[in-house]
DNA sequence: TATGAATGAGTTTTCATTCAT
DNA sequence: AATGAATGAAAACTCATTCAT
């Protein structure tokens, strides 16, 4: 029985994909070096080798992580019994809280992954897809109950919603938009209520 | 009547640059060589490096050369007089024309500026705001107007609206979503559609 | 009895200044490649870089070195009582000598650093400048005791002088000028007689 | 009757010529740039190869330009009958004097020629050689008449004497020794000084 | 596990030189 | 003579990865 987070063990793998949030974060995946992210660890170069095959596996693993909780969350609120309306509001809930909780790892998500379309992106489209399409999912499901409008593809709407969100996020980390927990739950509210009821009065 | 292409001059510096979209959207901008984009101008390798200082200052040079006839787009919409609903559907239609038009660039965009919070992302930062900005502005003034709610935060809702174009695109560039004549005006139709009326019935 | 070379570490560093001192002798550091150096060190490419920032940090480092030998023999005859005569015969002694011992690595010296006004030299022109002033107190010191002419700038006469004993070496660097055991050992007595008694019978 | 430096006529190849000696002067000849004479000249790049056959050229030409007006001197110094000691304040007066006059010529042959062992030094070996023969001469000779003590090499002689100048030389381009008309002036005199009659009093 | 020296392929950039006009 | 675009070889430097200890 180890939850991983102890005390006294220091865990080095884990200290190791710590350190590379911070350092991918901070100066991005291609311009750091694997000695910056074994610096930012306090742990000898070698062992980064020892722990991950390559530099690509850190950023693998940090990814699938994250990306994976996400996916359980997005299914289970698919699987309950709840109004279209708070199943997007929890989706949306949790990637603002996924921010709020870990900056530097969700930048390093939207930043490195989501849009990498000629490297990880491509390699994990699979997996990310799979977000896209359960929430394209629960979209159909509410035009089908008549509760959304028909003529939008659902498909469409998704892509529209998630995009939506991870913007917010890519303002917050270009410092574009102002951060702090007011906003943060406002901004949950904000994009739910757009894409449900729109703009206009 | 000559499309300028087959006369007099070829350009090489414009020669590179269309070639520079092309390899850059292939490879990716990390991922190709200088190399690879001399060979796919079908020019001397220096040549590259005789009308730009460095394979970054291609990128911008692309960035800067349609976002700026964004900008322009953007701009003059902002000054015209009509409904908000259908200024934000000429700026949808545009990015998404850019996209049918071109969409090699728009890719390059998106894939290696817009997002990229510690290369060119960040060095652009003032001018990709302008954009947004410009937008809020004019969400702003609806709420002014009385036209859109007044709840919620312009600038938040200029990102979401923008963001939920952007990643219509990014679900092309990664071949989630059908492309088509159809599904880009329907596209345009449903980003504004959602963002102002939302998707409820 | 072991002179050291043949023990246990290898000490790539080492090798690699010893290795660059031939090279550039040989070929002139402008001249020759980083992988002329790590050939001729037996030594993988990438170690040199591992040992030394860049090309350039690796002649600082040669010049450095026996420079600052030089420096400290300067110093300790400096502080001696002994005849200003005898002084300066230490000095071209040292000098000559150095040459002597190893010619390659004076060769470098002289060839790409003292002289270098607008790179090496330059760099290192407080080094460099000790050394002239510490001659040129020296003679200063012997004008003051009468020994010396007082109508002399000392300044000038040490440049002068140290300027009579390497071109002494460049002579023997160009081959310009005779070799051998005797022929040195003449140099030195050359170079000191002429300065304080002049060429007059 | 062209003296090549009328009025109205420019002269490209001079101008291109004068340039490169402040060019050369200012960053070295291996941190310039062939564009950078052009520039500095005011004349179109590819002119520079019109009139020179590369790089090297340039240097060869000016160079050899300034050796040879020294040699005539020396040659003209050395049939002359007079005393050794007004022979070698003649040589001694022109090298200044020609510094006084153009100081970012000598620099760049003191530099960039004498001092090159592996380039241009090497290059131009014989023709720098004559120099040094022609002073060993007529040490030689003052010897063989009995005016110089006869135990010191003619030619090791003519090595300090030379490199004393040049280093005094070398000492006004690193900006170590005072420079202006008075200090030329004692400089002449004191190299000769030293080297006739010593320092001691 | 842990360390960090050792390896060497890969890429940008520089710049002398050529050439068409 | 004059221009400057075009060429492409050359080299420094980087850094992911391997390996001996």
């Amino acid at each position: 029985m180890n939850t991983g987070a102890r005390t006294k063990a220091p865990d080095k793998r884990r200290l190791i994909l710590d350190a590379a949030v911070r350092v991918f974060a901070r100066q991005g995946f291609h311009a750091c070096r694997v000695s910056d992210i074994a610096d930012e660890a306090r742990v000898a170069y070698g062992l980064v080798y020892h722990y991950f095959a390559s530099k690509d596996e850190i950023l693998d693993t940090l990814f699938l992580e994250r990306w994976n909780v996400m996916l359980d969350l997005i299914r289970d609120v698919d699987a309950r019994e709840m109004p279209v309306h708070d199943k997007l509001a929890e989706i949306a809930s949790f990637i603002v809280d996924s921010y709020r909780h870990d900056p530097d790892l969700m930048k390093v998500i939207i930043v490195e992954v989501t849009r990498a379309a000629n490297s990880f992106g491509h390699t994990h489209i699979a997996t990310i897809r799979e977000a896209y399409d359960l929430i394209g999912g629960m979209i159909a499901k509410a035009q089908a109950e008549g509760v959304f409008k028909p003529q939008i593809e659902a498909r469409f709407a998704a892509m529209a919603f998630y995009g939506a969100i991870e913007q917010l996020l890519t303002g917050w980390i270009f410092d574009l938009l102002p951060t702090g927990a007011d906003y943060y739950e406002r901004a949950k509210w904000l994009v739910v209520e757009t894409v449900c009821s729109g703009l206009e009065q």
